[in-house]
DNA sequence: CTTTTTGTTGATTGACGAGTCAATAAACTT
DNA sequence: AAGTTTATTGACTCGTCAATCAACAAAAAG
C-alpha cells in the first residue's frame, strides 16, 4: 500500500478536509477523526503526520491566507495606476477561492482560534498588516494625508463584511459584498485630493 | 442555605460569569463547571436552572443583545435631528458595556454560535434587522436614495470593527473605534442630496 | 409540626475524543 | 536476501465533560 511521496498529497488532502470539516459544521469543535474520514485515511495517521489537532487547524489557516494572497496577488498583476491597483486588492478580496460559503465560514473561526492560540493570532497580524501597507501604498498618491484613516476603513469594512456573508446560507453573493466596499471607495476617492 | 427568590440571583449570575468565562477563554470550549463556579455554585445548580449549556450560551447572547439595544436607546434619548441621531446609533454602538474586552470577544464566539445554532442565528439576525432599520430611519432624509447602501455599509462597517477589536489585547481604544466609523459617516453625508 | 416546595450539591454515569502504540506491509537500500 | 525506511491502521489509554440523581437543608403552607 505505502506508495511512497504520500505526505504532501495526505498533507494537502487533510488542510483541503479540515477548511470543508470546520466550514460545514460552523465550528472548531470538529474531531481529527471526521477530518481524516473525510480526508480518506484513518485518525491516526493525520496525527502522524501533523502531530495534534492544532498544528492541523494552523495548516489549514496557513492554506486560507495562502489562497487569498494569491488571489489579491493576482488581481494586482492586471492593475496599472493607483486607482486600478487600490480597486483590485480590495475586488481581490472577494475573489472566488476566498469569498465562499466554507472558506468563509473557516475563516471565521480561525479568527476565534486567533484569541486562544498566539500563533493563530500572528497569522492573522501578518495578514492584516500585509493588507494595510498594499492599501496605503496605493492611497497615498490619491488622498494623501487620509491614507491611513482610509486604509483602516476599509480593512475593517472587508472583514465586516466577510463576517456577514458567514450568517447568509446559501452560497454567499460576491456582487453585493463587492458593492458595499466599492462604494465606500467611491465616496471617499469622490473628492480626493 | 436555602434562601427564597434565589432563580433570578443565580441566573444573573450564571449569565454574566458566561460573558466572562468565554471572553476570557476566546472560545465557547469552556465547561459548565467552569462557568458555575466563576457564578459561585455548582454545576449542578446551572443545569438546574438552565437545563442544558445550549441554553446558557443563549441566555448569554440575549443578555449582550439587550445591553448593547439599550445603549444605542440610551444614546438616541439624548439626540434630536436625522444627523444627531445617526451619530448616536453609530457612536452609541461603541459604548462602554457592549465595547469592552470580554463582550467583545463573547460576542465573536456567539456569531461562530449562530452558524450551528439557529435559535443564536434567529437571535443575531432580529439584531441586525433592527440595527439596520433604525439607520436607515434616519439616513432617508439625509442621504434619500443611498440611504440603503449606506446602511449596510455602516452595520458591516460597525461588525468589522469589533471583530478587529477582538484581536487586539488590552483594554479595546474605543475613540479609535469610533473614529473609523466617524470617518465613514463623514464622508457619506459631506456631499448629501 | 408535618408536608411540600425551593435550593443545593457530591457523586456517578455514559459518551466521546486526542493522542499513543504495536503491528503489518510495501517499497527502497546495500 | 536482509535490513531500513515510509505508510498505514485498529485497538487502546486516559482524560474530560454534560447531564442525572439521590440526598440533604431550609423555608413556606397546611
Amino acid at each position: 500500500m505505502p506508495k511512497l511521496g504520500a505526505e504532501p498529497i495526505r498533507r494537502a488532502a487533510l488542510v483541503k478536509a479540515t477548511i470543508e470539516t470546520v466550514g460545514e459544521a460552523g465550528s472548531l469543535e470538529v474531531t481529527v477523526a471526521q477530518i481524516a474520514r473525510r480526508a480518506g485515511m484513518s485518525s491516526a495517521l493525520a496525527h502522524h503526520y501533523f502531530g495534534s489537532k492544532s498544528q492541523i487547524f494552523l495548516a489549514a489557516m496557513r492554506s486560507i491566507l495562502t489562497i487569498y494572497g494569491a488571489e489579491v496577488r493576482g488581481a494586482l498583476a492586471a492593475a496599472s495606476g493607483p486607482e486600478a491597483r487600490l480597486r483590485a486588492i480590495v475586488l481581490g478580496s472577494f475573489a472566488a477561492g476566498s469569498f465562499r460559503r466554507e472558506a468563509i465560514s473557516a475563516w471565521l473561526n480561525f479568527y476565534v482560534l486567533a484569541q486562544k492560540s498566539p500563533e493563530a493570532r500572528r497569522l492573522l497580524t501578518v495578514y492584516q498588516r500585509r493588507l494595510k501597507s498594499n492599501l496605503l501604498h496605493e492611497l497615498r498618491p490619491l488622498v494623501g494625508p487620509r491614507a491611513e484613516e482610509v486604509a483602516r476603513g476599509l480593512g475593517a469594512l472587508i472583514d465586516g463584511v466577510y463576517i456577514r456573508a458567514s450568517l447568509v446560507d446559501g452560497a454567499p453573493d460576491r456582487d453585493y459584498a463587492r458593492r458595499i466596499v466599492q462604494e465606500y471607495l467611491d465616496r471617499e476617492l469622490e473628492n480626493r485630493t
